[in-house]
DNA sequence: TCAAAAGTGTTGAAACTACACCCATGA
DNA sequence: TCATGGGTGTAGTTTCAACACTTTTGA
């Protein structure tokens, strides 16, 4: 183990983020349009160089304000997915990227689909069967496996829900980010008497029609005692 | 996103290894006697850096037939863990390391403790009480963690037994990872009845006293349909 | 009063824990 | 025959899915 800078191969280290919202109904990622070559046109994921004496999660933070203009806080969740490095990944050089998943709440994001259509909210599903940039489509895959088997068993699906939310639209982020359909009842039961999952707020809120709903906020569990549990 | 290597800083890409076994039913790592400064005569974990159009699986795997002598093959399992990229967290240059995670079966390890008295296999306990070098206790940490964790819904706690087991000796390799013990009925007949888990074998072993038990070998299920629980 | 969604009750099935008990071997 | 560990039986408890049913609102 001789060290720097001789005998190493020069190589890149980049930071790309998978950053996850729901909207309608559906788990989406923010992807970028490319406009160079390669890949030219096709869809990437956001992300960028480590700059001198930056950390990589910081990188990750730096990039994600960047794309999405949510600075690091509380109703955001960002964690190391996996690094990528295949010799061949990028045409241009060696590039090893470091892979961030992050979770952002619709409402924190602005309201159109970003700074013009070069950046879009596509949903993960229509943008997985269209060829993507680099090995994105590898990493976006694993983004979406670790997220599903993630809200199982820790609080993470609440980060989706703005600072209050009913149990119904903390259901309705279980049935996206999973695409079906869980029990109403059975739901809200898990969901109250799980210990520090949720905690309830004064007032009510109505989506819609029926009976409105208690509002409610993230408990401090982050791992559930008890998991929330998808079909078997 | 211009391109290398002009802006880039120089950064080393690295590869480490959390190389676990089980050794008198203690879960052991494999720890490097650093020789040199800096970090002179710490425990480190062993690795290197990534070599020109390697990929990182392949600079981990290779690391470990370096190291313990074991090729990559079917008693052996490795995965990456995370990459740890702190600005300072080697004091002579940026160094980013991918961290993988491998368990080895006992049985297939070299009887002595390894070339010379630099390399050994030391309880995780003993070690992470010590000061590692660099940021080696923390990725260590992760590693066993992680390990706990995933043997309960893995089938990867087989790994660490040899080709062929007994219920008894599994059931072994869950207590010293977790370090508690387990109900031997309940392990049993959990085990066995667990669908693509445990294949039984012709024949039977004794292991000491008592009753010869059925010899078995790995089942073909990576996931477990039903969790081994810990106490809770 | 009706539709719709929130929330509670209930029941039968499944899984789990704890432990009693039998089996097969060596000493 | 005794000690030791392998392996099976079983009873009480807990958890869970399914779904009936009540509550609260707007139209």
């Amino acid at each position: 183990m001789l060290f720097l800078p001789t005998e190493l191969t020069p190589v890149g280290v980049a930071v790309d983020l998978v950053v996850l919202t729901i909207r309608q109904a559906q788990l989406c990622a923010l992807a970028i349009k490319r406009t160079a070559a390669p890949f030219q046109r096709r869809w990437a994921l956001p992300g960028g160089f480590l700059r001198a004496g930056e950390d990589l999660g910081a990188a990750a933070s730096r990039e994600l304000e960047e794309e999405t203009g949510v600075p690091a806080g509380q109703l955001l969740h960002i964690e190391q997915l996996a690094t990528f490095g295949a010799p061949k990944r990028d045409p241009r050089g060696r590039v090893v990227s470091v892979a961030y998943l992050a979770f952002v709440a619709a409402e924190l994001l602005p309201q159109a689909g970003g700074d013009a259509a070069h950046a879009a909210w596509l949903g993960v599903d229509a943008l997985l069967v269209a060829p993507m940039a680099f090995d994105h489509s590898a990493i976006l895959t694993m983004a979406v496996e670790r997220t599903r088997a993630k809200i199982e068993y820790t609080n993470l699906a609440t980060v989706f829900c703005g600072a209050t939310f009913t149990i119904a639209e903390l259901r309705a982020v279980y049935e996206a980010i999973w695409g079906e359909t869980l029990d109403p009842a059975n739901f809200h039961r898990k969901a109250t008497s799980m210990p520090g999952f949720v905690v309830e707020q004064v007032g009510k809120r109505q989506t819609g029609e029926g009976r409105p709903a208690r509002v409610y906020t993230a408990g401090s569990a982050a791992q559930l005692s008890v998991p929330i549990r998808r079909g078997r």
